[in-house]
DNA sequence: TAATAATCGAGACGGTACGTCAAGTCTTCCG
DNA sequence: CGGAAGACTTGACGTACCGTCTCGATTATTA
């Protein structure tokens, strides 16, 4: 999105149409991923020219990643509390809302799908939604061998990729459920038991 | 691939033409992904024309799942030795190893990316390259468990997740690479120090 | 076809599979002319090979022309009775008659549409079903024109051009209605009133 | 083609498209006919997008119709001076010569034979092209048979087919040369000699 | 109160790939 | 060798979507 350029002349851009094009994402976006999702659909949906889509997103994938953080940067923003381990299970937990949430799931799913041959979106996912979970993450499991320096911990790189290595496999490749007792059990077979509480 | 028919008459089925445009298929195949890698192109650089492409396969991502399997399944299938852990984590091995291979990297990630909007391919994929290591991994870490009733051992299936889930996790969300030491750190943090031996 | 060669040994041509050719030619037939007939049709509703049409007949045009001429070649053999004039009005009725029978109309009609871009069936088409009438026409006004000579008689060749012409004008350009009373119009128009008897 | 519609909006029609189109399909149209001419090639050589084409016309009969039709519309609509009898006749020879001229002769021939097996065609062609020029006729012939009631005047319609069907005949079936010498025997044939004059 | 300037909806445009279809040829096995 | 079956190459079809473009109309700031 081009939101950096601010012209002081001109017609102004149109927030009516930049927020018709994203819910017309969102709603239009069906099982059968982006390459089912046609610009000129969503332009006709939003009732908006693809002019003005391709004048403020490069690409249809552009336009989704923008709908789908919109949707969702609010259900991670808030702060969770507790011990460092609580906070890094509700945290897991919360991504895992996501992937089951109707509203995210689809979105999620084809992003990660077409970020596979498109450089730009990847790089852009990373940034935007992978790296702040993974750094805060690190810094919680960090803390907690500090903590609790007896423990057998193990790296926290590697226990993140495991629990949510685990997420993603469920919901790429198996596409089955996500649900609070599943992720639990991935938690305690990394953490170890009871320190939920 | 309509092998399965065996038509007593007619001129049989040019073997040729089938291996041409599978490789074809794994030498056209880009960064790009299956979007990029289109029938035409592979009919030309085959030598064979469309019709024939399409008399066998119902889409691009059909052959790519062919030539994938023809290329990969035969690395796969070498028995393991070992005891029980031992060969599961040769398993695990293995399958980071395709994932690395330039040869099986590419045609993976497309068809795992493909499958998320191509209900066919993922049912394919996982029937024909998930589900036979899922099942075998599973054989073996009940073994484990009943050969080591005191080891404090996690469920099999998500021990499984938790491993392979991290593979995927690399191959398609980090891109990272994948090398013997990583898998052995996650195998180690799953299983237990000094199950290599 | 090819019914000049006549090799000694071998296989006979199959008589049933030629008649089915034909026959399947002229049922299959519909408005859309020739290019709503294809080969393949032919050979499945013939209960044929594609194979065995090529080897007898160049393309599906030749085959119609077979069809057409076995069709009709009988119903304008008949020699025509009473005087010349009688005869080449008997003629003409004749020609008339076959352009309105429904078992002929549209295999002439796909054929003259036809011979407009291939040149073999053109040829043939004159050869076959033109050239002889027009020769017969012709003989028989010059023996008018000899027995009459007091008689204001237009060259043959015109007075064939006019009254065939406008035959084929209605057959092909507006497409009305050939009946009788209209074949003797144009006849009594360049022949002149009471020649009919 | 749809010059009728008229929308205020949107990127106006390319002028320059819709010339070049017409144009090449004047310029590549062979003795092969409609069949010989593809619409691939047509907008190659315009340099113009097939869909541009699919946009305007539904299928390569129509626009060589309409490339027929603009290079033909003015050749026949001069107004042609006399009397009643010298008028038809003038026409009769206008038509002719459009049948001889090399830009006219080929894309006619190609639009009868297609119309033979396309309904829409032949009956746009008969609109556009034969309907006026026949209805001119028959009232030039009435105005004659007005005028000079002695003479012995056979019936417009019948005199026109034979006519017109003459012109025809030879262009289609005969493929003999059509000069004036032809024509005037035809109209000397039917209405009488020293109606020139 | 204009003039300027960027936006907007609409929709035509060139380009590229799609998946289908028919033509005509070739390759097998069976009489 | 003829014939049935059916796979093969070739080439055109008509469709769909992409991303760009050109209109007239709109809505701001600046003069």
């Amino acid at each position: 999105m081009h939101t950096d350029e601010n012209p002081r002349t001109g017609r102004p851009r149109s927030e009516r149409a930049r927020r018709a094009v994203l819910q017309a994402a969102r709603e239009l976006l069906t099982d059968e991923g982006l390459p089912g999702l046609t610009v000129d659909e969503i332009a006709a949906h939003a009732g908006v020219s693809k002019n003005t889509i391709y004048r403020w997103w490069p690409n249809k994938a552009a336009v989704l990643m923008d709908a789908f953080t919109e949707a969702t940067s609010d259900k991670l923003a808030a702060p969770a509390t507790g011990t460092a381990i609580q906070r890094f299970r509700t945290q897991v937990h919360r991504v895992a809302e996501l992937m089951n949430e109707p509203a995210a799931r689809r979105p999620f799913i084809a992003l990660v799908a077409a970020s596979q041959h498109d450089l730009e979106l990847a790089t852009a996912l990373r940034d935007r939604f992978v790296a702040d979970r993974r750094a805060a993450a690190t810094r919680l499991l960090e803390q907690v061998a500090r903590e609790q320096p007896h423990r057998q911990n193990v790296e926290p790189g590697i226990l993140i990729d495991l629990v949510y290595g685990a997420l993603y496999y469920r919901l790429l490749i198996t596409g089955e459920h996500l649900d609070a007792a599943y992720v639990d059990h991935l938690l305690d077979a990394t953490l170890g038991h009871g320190t939920d509480g």
